[in-house]
RNA sequence: GUCCCCAUCGUCUAGAGGCCUAGGACUCAGCCCUUUCAAGGCUGCAACGGCGGUUCGAAUCCGCUUGGGGAUG
């Protein structure tokens, strides 16, 4: 097969790359640029830097493939970036990875790709993708750790059916960076990465405060009292904890945690953690592996990357997909994707336009 | 102006002579986790208002002082 495969520089892809080429595979490589790096300017100088770029040019060396750079800065900058700073400036709390997935890494690239006569686009990612009967459908890795099909669950039967995840259920990570060695990678023992790509020193709040200012406002209790101020809304997400710089604890002693953000009004309220409780949610945006599902059914909910798949019930109309949960969980911030299992199956994914607990009458239209 | 109460980490407090090199909760910091933001887990920073007494020994008793709060004028 032609085979054109991410490599990002780390070590997952890296392996992924190194298994097609053992198989048999015709493989060219390919590494993207999606955003200008303010390690170029000097920044972060006290924090460890890694050229990814060269990283890859290491791997396809080392495998003796060639490796092509793409710049999609452009389509990342409309597609990611706007979209993420956007969703934040409405008091959602956006997903900017799934967002890349589904727009960039799955769409732009994979478009060109298959303009160049690629048949499938490989990327390092844990999960698997099944054939049968020529529908593909997308399954967590057997690893349950390393997981990564909720990241992937914004993709729908087209974009599956020229993916390819080599790395698909291997064991753990550990593995992984020995056979990385064995290869005679130098990265196999390079960070894992995280957080967001684009903000490499971590600090979303600060990132955020630079795109859309700082807008103080107040925190308030649920009944309105003004419990202290914040630079921003945009700076929480629903759910969280920390951060909030109130002096002074909660009557009960206990914790509060973010219930809602009114980008509108500039206010974050904040409430005991059983405030936080969501019986239902309505989501937008669908996204099917497969066909779409008219009927109602049932499966499990998760709405984080690293979060619990729950047990739930769901629906799809206008064009909005309702679950509910069998029991209530905590702390569901709109903006957020849902990704619907059916086991280890994924069904489809939806971006989290509305919650309601359940015993509030009922969601309004 | 008289009388009466109160006084511990940033906050809310435990503590009624040796178990207090002062405990907890919230906050905050760091670490872990992590292709999102967060949860979460683990560690840590941080206080007996001041000065004198009593006692072998005081955060705990007494006096003064300072600062708060009170149905008295």
């Amino acid at each position: 097969m032609k085979i054109l495969c991410a490599i990002s520089g780390g070590v997952d892809s890296a392996v992924a790359a190194a298994r097609l080429v053992a198989a048999g595979h015709t493989v060219t490589g390919v590494h993207l640029r999606l955003w200008e790096n303010p390690s170029q300017a000097g920044l972060l100088a006290n924090q460890p830097r890694f050229d990814h770029a060269s990283d890859a040019q290491h791997v396809a060396e080392v495998l003796g493939i060639p490796l092509l750079l793409w710049d999609f800065t452009k389509e990342f900058k409309t597609e990611v970036i706007d979209y993420f700073v956007a969703a934040y400036a409405k008091g959602e709390t956006p997903n900017p990875c799934l967002r890349c997935n589904q727009k960039i890494k799955f769409s732009a690239m994979l478009t060109r790709a298959r303009g160049l006569g690629f048949e499938a686009l490989a990327t390092g990612h844990y999960a698997l993708i099944e054939n049968a009967a020529g529908q593909r459908s997308l399954h967590r890795s057997s690893e349950a750790a390393k997981d990564q099909s909720y990241v992937l669950g914004v993709l729908n039967q087209d974009q599956l059916a020229h993916s390819l995840f080599p790395l698909g259920s291997s064991p753990a990570k550990a593995d992984i960076r020995a056979e990385a060695a064995k290869c005679g990678f130098n990265i196999a023992e390079k960070p894992d990465s995280s957080d967001i790509c684009f903000i490499p020193d971590g600090d979303t709040a600060a990132f955020l405060r630079k795109q859309l200012g700082r807008r103080e406002g107040n925190i308030v209790a649920s009944d309105g009292t003004v419990l202290g101020t914040h630079l921003g809304s945009y700076q929480f997400t629903v759910g969280q904890r920390h951060g909030l710089r109130l002096r002074v604890p909660a009557a009960d002693g206990r914790p509060r945690y973010v219930k809602a953000i009114d980008a509108q009004a500039n206010t974050v309220v904040v409430g005991s953690k059983q405030d936080l409780s969501v019986g239902r949610l309505r989501g937008t945006s669908l996204t099917f592996t497969q066909a779409v599902i008219s009927e109602p059914w049932s499966g499990f909910a998760q709405w984080r990357a690293h979060g619990a798949a729950v047990p739930a019930n769901f629906s799809y109309c206008d064009d909005e997909l309702r679950v509910e949960f069998v029991q209530p969980v905590v702390g569901i911030a709109l903006g957020q994707t849902v990704v619907c299992y059916e086991q280890g199956r994924v069904v489809g994914s939806a971006q989290i336009s509305k919650t309601a607990t359940t015993k509030a009458p009922a969601i309004p239209s």
